[in-house]
DNA sequence: TAAAAATACTCCATAGGTATTTTAT
DNA sequence: ATAAAATACCTATGGAGTATTTTTA
């Protein structure tokens, strides 16, 4: 029994006649008496008096008649709210970034995006590093965008871009009127750093390491605001990738000061989930994404 | 599509495995699989998130869990009422008859019936006798009680029974104190007939005919009440079945007297719809008016 | 590694078609 | 006599099974 059924009920009434509900369900005479007498028989209770012509409703099939109308106006309803889920699941991409992406950085993107997908929707959430992972891996995202991501079983890594990592200080800092430094210009200086159980202090002091150099660290916080927030108040100087200060370089609040040899980058990635079925336009986001990232390269 | 898929859409949903649905429905694993692929499909979105286990419902999929819900509800209500009206179809018999059929010769059968079918339900509705015929053809009862009836190419009359015709007189009427009399005695007398259109008066006219007797006629009427009445307030005498004055008699309201020659009989009939499908009880009752009838006849 | 879901393959029940008979008016 | 419904008969689709592979946790 099918929903079809239901139609061809409420079209037999509509019609008084078995043949013209039928033709409007592009269905054999035939087909039609069979399918009505399946459903009586199912039922065992007559719908209509055959005994009549032109067809007669029984009140057994007034009562079934009602149901038929209910269950397929519901139908039509499910219908349209589900093409509406489909139209708003084809045409949104949701990005999951951490904060220091930059939300400048994100509007170009965002710009760039609407001209290509004018119907589309960006949907851009800004996240700690933690939780964009987890965005990712509870599908509350279609794409991250993150620092020292690695592929898991999971979740896929595509490297996106390096960013180089420079030296900030604030304007009135003893070293801010240089273009560069090398390394050993930093020895025993004031530091602001990140806290050392992430990545990027990692790799920072690997490099400071390598290069025999240490600093005298007075702050850390686990995210760039703060830090850069500590630096321009003159907390010392620390180390980060060069655009996610240039913003506060441009109002002159920092100062970078590149550093010799340039050695220092931080990966960002783009992460996603494995197997992910992409839409068309998470598909095209990824696409304008290392378009983005050619461009910045060359 | 089947209303059982929206069984398991909403078991799945349930449970949240497919399996256990699958189970609670009577089906293989796989068909289950299958069915939601294949609802899927036609939907044109993903109901549940089989990238996570326990499975988890997507937001399309609430919408059409809503949608299953409310068919499958629908569903249980169309089933219980046409099962009432089933139940109730099976139990009833509908019988029309003329109003002189008589209430006390009607209520002996109705005891009978209610004995040898206790849980059945009978329904009696009097009518003139063309709203009987009428009341027969579009079905509204399954069976009739009329007098004069002939067979039509869409309904059956099967005699019932004969009742003997006798004069009906007032009991301050000059003949009152006869047991019967010959027809030879009426002749010139004050009469109450019948509407001269309707069968009985026919037969009656002709029965006077044929013995060479004429009546004084003073009033007509279309049906036997008022037939009484006038005979009781001393407007004549008529002709009649002696059984629908039975009470009459009891009551000392009428007096019978036989006719000689008793040859004037009203024919009553059982009337139904050629190729009628009759329920149990509506046969049963064919029975009990059958015997009834052998019985009067002894 | 263990469970659950998906898939490959197969079978067959039934929805649907054409041609014909039966029924109602 | 005519139009509509039912039926006989046939075909093909798809629903459902078993066995197996793939996927998730």
């Amino acid at each position: 029994m099918t929903l079809q059924t239901l139609r061809l009920v409420r079209d037999i009434a509509h019609y008084h006649s078995i043949s013209k509900a039928a033709r409007s369900n592009s269905l054999s005479q035939s087909a039609a008496s069979q399918a009505l007498s399946e459903l009586e028989r199912e039922l065992e209770i007559e719908l209509f008096d055959r005994r009549r012509r032109p067809l007669d409703i029984t009140a057994a099939g007034k009562v079934y008649l009602d149901y038929c109308r209910e269950v397929l106006r519901k139908e039509d309803e499910v219908k349209a709210s589900l093409a509406q889920l489909r139209k708003h699941a084809e045409g949104t991409v949701r990005v999951a970034a951490i904060y220091s992406v930059g939300l400048s950085e994100m509007s170009q993107i965002e710009a760039r995006f609407e001209e290509r997908f004018p119907d589309a929707e960006l949907q851009v959430q800004y996240l700690r590093p933690e939780r964009v992972w987890e965005a990712i891996l509870q599908d509350q995202a279609d794409l991250g965008l993150m620092s020292y991501a690695e592929s898991s079983r999971e979740v896929v890594a595509i490297p996106w871009r390096d960013e180089e990592m420079v030296v900030a200080v604030a304007p009135d800092h003893r070293l801010a009127n240089e273009n560069s430094i090398p390394i050993e210009a930093v020895e025993g200086e004031g530091f602001v750093g990140f806290d050392e159980d992430l990545p990027i202090q990692d790799r920072i002091d690997r490099y400071l390491r390598e290069h025999k150099v240490s600093v005298n660290v007075t702050l850390r916080f686990d995210n760039i605001e703060m830090i850069k927030q500590a630096v321009a108040h003159g907390a010392g100087m620390s180390i980060m990738p060069e655009r996610v200060m240039r913003e506060d370089m441009l109002q002159g609040r920092l100062v970078s000061l590149r550093l010799e040899p340039a050695e220092l980058f931080r990966p960002v990635c783009i992460v996603h989930r494995r197997r992910k079925v992409f839409n068309e336009v998470a598909t095209g986001l990824l696409e304008l994404l290392r378009e983005e990232e050619k461009r910045d390269a060359a």
